[in-house]
RNA sequence: UGGCCCGUAGUUCAACUGGUUAGAACGUCGGACUUUGACUCCGGAUGUUGCAGGUUCGAGUCCUGCCGGGCCAGCCA
């Protein structure tokens, strides 16, 4: 693993330094760890959300190490509590999978292995490892203790293995309502991990199971499932996010109470990924939807992986991130501007260019010839050659950029003004040779002459203009709807401070304009990107009807733009 | 309050496991180029490696103590 650092070559970007603590772990487990060289890793989501781009480290992470030593990812829907979860989230986040470019070795469901768990339960039972809890969860909680006080041993504790392996029998059989009994590990109510005080394995649950349906009244916990599950599949690997480090300790017991090999799973823990201006947990997900703050987990808004999806952002762009970032153990917030850098890298070799204009102000060209249309010729992509050209109408009415004009310019704008000439892009030269104005001296209209032997942009006498700007044809631009995304949250940290995280929800994350374009953008697909040039990349809205004109543009991420940091400078 | 994890440019990560002047990306600033103020190219700035001691010829790296942040007391995952 030679890479270099931030090596670009055939545009997929590796990780700062092309490894992390973990690339080095399961390297040296395949030269000498317990597992014949052998590299299994898992994806296992639970089926009661959709992913998003936190997830999407993961994925990269998980599939990503696999793939480096010829080894299998499995993904496991973790489907241990019937209460939130639902097959409608199977499939969506098999979708997003795919979507990211991934496809598992094989796709699991940890109900499939609640009979091997219920026999392992009943193992530790006669092991005298887990026992029947008759107390109520209330009482077991003040039972654990705190932090600095031991916990106190049920009264239940040291029932016999007869009489634990009959109520466990009878739990199982549905002879007992919710909350009444629970299994529980006979660790330690002293321990100083928290985890380890006797953890509950199995809670009764009288709830329909979207695949096991009603075959089951007692569903294992977390802790209990999740390890072990590991181990059946034959899991190397078990990569999870920082907060469950407390956790490993009982991973490991479980698997030493079992008996199981030396061969068997090994958790490590990384730092889950962070967003500056976002949210990423499920519950302030959830809330953004619930509360109508965005349109739904697919809003172009959201940092779901079908959020950024509709935004545009293409799923390379999204793993050369996530391989860029590296994995720590330091939970870090990342920029979201990085993220935005990677969209742009990869639209500006691959989107076509066409010309839209968000805020018009009509333009007028005199000397035009009354009634003519004209065509000129406008390259599609500069950065591929093979993208080819396309025909842009020209007329003697078109619409400009209203930011693209200023009555009276500051000497750092280069753009349209009174006796200024511009270019405007694969068109004319134009003169703004006068300016009309409303009632409140806003501009309504700026009258122009063009220079016929600038076509094509050159001016035979060589003369240089200081700027190019879009433009668009009045009588053959067609109106499309178009959304500006701003930041969700107007804090790069939203709630950091203890403060409420909806507190700094941006009242405007989104901007609705109709946009002048040209008639070339009826060849853009929905879900395709296209970069609306000088403006940014703009992705035609997925459920947009292929075959009508369009009628909806998502802005994905604006260009650079230097001229907003000159002004933002000078205030 | 106890235990565990973690502190390296603004941000995220490196630093060949104790060895020369602590690097890169994004951001930022300046310049070149330009029919996108984009892209591309060149260059600059920003570090008391959290702090204080210690070991050593030599410490970002090892040790001790502080300080700061995160996680843990669900029958959630």
């Amino acid at each position: 693993m030679e890479a270099e650092p931030n090596d670009n070559e055939g545009g997929r970007v590796t990780s700062n330094s092309g490894t992390d603590f973990i690339r080095e772990l399961i390297q040296s487990d395949a030269d000498h760890g317990p597992y014949g060289g052998r590299v299994q890793t898992r994806f296992p989501p639970e089926p009661n959300g959709f992913l998003h781009i936190g997830h999407a480290k993961s994925i990269c992470l998980n599939f990503g190490v696999a793939a480096e030593h010829g080894g299998r990812t499995v993904l496991r829907f973790d489907d241990t509590n019937p209460e939130t979860e639902d097959e409608r989230y199977v499939a969506a986040i098999r979708e997003d999978l795919a979507w990211l470019g991934f496809e598992p070795s094989e796709v699991v469901y940890a109900s499939d292995y609640f009979d091997q768990l219920h026999r392992w339960a009943v193992q530790l039972i006669e092991q005298g490892l887990a026992y029947v809890d008759d107390q109520d969860a209330e009482t077991i909680s003040e039972n654990r203790g705190g932090f600095t006080t031991p916990g106190v041993d049920s009264p239940w504790r040291d029932r016999s293995v007869d009489e634990n392996r009959d109520l466990f029998e009878r739990m199982t059989a549905g002879e007992f309502g919710e909350g009444q009994r629970v299994l529980r590990a006979k660790i330690d109510m002293n321990h100083e991990n928290m985890q380890m005080r006797d953890p509950v394995m199995y809670r009764i649950r009288n709830q329909h199971h979207f695949r096991t349906g009603d075959s089951w009244v007692i569903y294992p916990t977390y802790d209990w499932a999740h390890g072990q599950s590991d181990a059946i599949e034959g899991t190397t690997h078990s990569l999870c996010t920082l907060e469950f480090d407390s956790h490993r300790p009982l991973y490991d017991w479980f698997h030493g109470a079992l008996g199981l090999g030396d061969d068997r799973p090994r958790q490590t823990e990384f730092a889950r990924l962070n967003l500056t201006h976002t949210v990423l947990s499920k519950r302030r997900l959830l809330q953004l939807v619930d509360d109508g703050h965005v349109d739904g987990w697919d809003d172009a808004r959201m940092p779901t992986v079908r959020g950024l999806r509709r935004r545009g952002y293409p799923a390379q762009a999204i793993r050369d991130f996530c391989g860029h970032i590296g994995i720590a153990r330091v939970n870090g917030t990342h920029e979201i501007e990085l993220l935005e850098s990677f969209v742009r890298r990869q639209h500006n070799a691959t989107a076509l260019r066409r010309m839209a204009v968000l805020d018009p102000l009509e333009v007028v060209i005199t000397n035009w010839p009354d009634g003519q249309t004209d065509t000129r010729e406008a390259i599609n992509n500069p950065e591929d050659d093979t993208a080819g050209v396309r025909e842009v109408p020209f007329s003697g009415r078109l619409f400009i950029e209203r930011d693209d004009f200023m009555l009276d310019p500051p000497s750092k704008f280069f753009r349209l003004a009174p006796g200024r000439e511009v270019r405007l892009r694969a068109g004319y030269f134009i003169t703004c040779n006068d300016v009309e104005t409303g009632p409140d001296g806003e501009v309504i209209r700026l009258i122009c002459t063009y220079d016929p032997e600038t076509a094509g942009g050159q001016a035979p006498d060589g003369r240089k203009v200081k700027a190019t700007i879009h433009w668009v044809a009045a009588e053959t631009a067609l109106d499309v709807k178009v959304e500006l995304y701003e930041r969700l949250f107007t804090e790069a940290l939203p709630g950091a401070d203890g403060a409420d995280p909806m507190a700094s929800l941006n009242p405007d994350s989104r901007l609705t304009r109709t946009a002048k374009a040209e008639p070339a953008l009826a060849d853009i697909a929905p879900g395709e990107v296209v970069q609306f040039e000088r403006l940014g990349y703009f992705a035609r809205d997925l459920d947009d009807d292929p075959n009508t004109s369009p009628t909806r543009f998502h802005r994905t991420v604006g260009l650079r733009d230097e001229w907003a940091n000159i002004q933002k400078r000078q205030g």
